[in-house]
DNA sequence: CAAAATTTGTCCGTATGTATC
DNA sequence: AGATACATACGGACAAATTTT
């Protein structure tokens, strides 16, 4: 059960592209570079590195999965975003290679989520204040409008549990959120498991503001779990479905 | 080679490197391919998705980056474990980065795993049974005993808070915990942040274990608090503290 | 508008290191 | 030890994208 960090059996040669990874990134933190700050040219790293351009490439490309770096063709490489885009391309890739067999993987996703809200019930309502209340309440009022037209409204339920966060100044917090939302709203198509009515969706995160506006943290904690509880229900009545036609050519 | 349709504005040709990666993504999905099967070689790739090695390369080193694919060298290319190294070496990477100026990452990220625990406090106690108090007690007494000659307990932490969660069966929390363990475990020496008090880290632990035995779930929410208030504290203490003399050459 | 300069993207050929039989 | 299969690394050439002149 050793932890991933350093394995050392018998001193080897370290590779060409793992050295230059570490100096790339030992570049940025040595001169306290920031997101969009520019990097020197692949040319320029071949010599300072004294590595070959295929090894400096495939670095930066690494680099770059982790968004790290960011490269822009014909313009530049830079300081990276430093985001979570690693790990919503890993999740939602595990998601759907899990998808055969159960969902497993994204039920485990929802209950992250739901967990992270509802730990978080007395902070959130310790800083819920006027105008976070109208922002979401606005949302909502979007969110029913259009569910009684019977359109979806991503956009705007990604912004409410984002909002609902905010408050809150923890970056990892509202990033975790945002990630774990992206995975799930770009796998769940993927699996034609339709979600819920969207009115009883817009209706669960008005309970949510309405708890939160109440100062209410059972209640709160107790919204957060019925707007979750329709989807889990969902995902554990789909396990072991199995939908051969997917994915197209 | 020149192109008869002539693409003309927003939709820009895809990068060799990225079909190449989707691709691979594609062949693992529809192959239903489990984490250790092998994967073609690099020179049948390139015949089979028609691309240079370079592309493939560097394609198969992001997908390595996030584990999706694992290359040994001299042997071949497998399917990847699918773990969170990529948040990992993300995350740690952003600690490291914004050390300079705060903990601010590093405290987020306690705060975090704090949620975690705390929000999973009635399930956790649920799930709590002999075997696993056991097991807990053990390495609570094996901390007590390297505590009282002055040593730390780095593997007996992470194997206690990943034994905590064990009995929950969701994965993706498991290795949650295990992932914002190890960037904690790698940036705090890097800081030169002493840890705090080796025997009142292992009483924290000890306190956690008595409350789940108890069945006491406020109490156990209490327990997790105490444990890492300690923690946070010292952190927020060390606010704008720089080293100058880190990193080293 | 057009050409040139800069920078990343792709391809090829070759040589070397590594693991297995 | 030798042979084979595979990944790693290098260097050069040309294509594509972007900015500047």
């Amino acid at each position: 059960m050793a932890s991933n960090v350093p394995e050392q059996s018998p001193a080897r040669a370290p590779l060409r592209r793992q050295e230059v990874t570490e100096r790339i990134k030992s570049l940025i933190l040595q001169n306290r570079l920031a997101p969009g700050d520019p990097l020197p040219t692949e040319s320029e790293l071949c010599e300072t590195l004294g590595a070959s351009r295929s090894s400096v490439r495939e670095a930066v490309k690494v680099l770059s999965a982790l968004d790290i770096v960011e490269v822009r063709h014909g313009h530049g490489t830079y300081v990276g975003r430093l985001s979570l885009a690693a790990l919503v391309e890993g999740l939602t890739f595990r998601a759907m290679l899990s998808r055969h067999d159960d969902f497993a993987t994204l039920a485990e996703l929802v209950e992250v989520r739901q967990v992270l809200e509802r730990g978080l019930a007395a902070p959130i309502i310790g800083a819920f204040d006027d105008g976070q209340h109208r922002s979401l309440a606005a949302l909502v009022a979007e969110m029913e409008e259009l569910a009684e037209r019977g359109e979806t409204f991503v956009e705007q339920d990604r912004a409410f549990h984002l909002l609902l966060m905010g408050p809150l100044h923890n970056r990892l917090i509202t990033q975790l959120t945002g990630a774990f939302w992206d995975v799930h709203a770009i796998v769940v198509p993927m699996l034609e498991a339709s979600v819920a009515d969207a009115r009883e969706t817009a209706a669960a995160h008005r309970a949510i503001v309405e708890a939160a506006a109440r100062k209410d943290v059972p209640g709160f904690a107790d919204a957060i779990a019925a707007h979750y509880a329709p989807v889990l229900k969902h995902l554990n009545a789909k396990m072991g479905t199995v939908d051969p036609s997917w994915p197209p050519a």
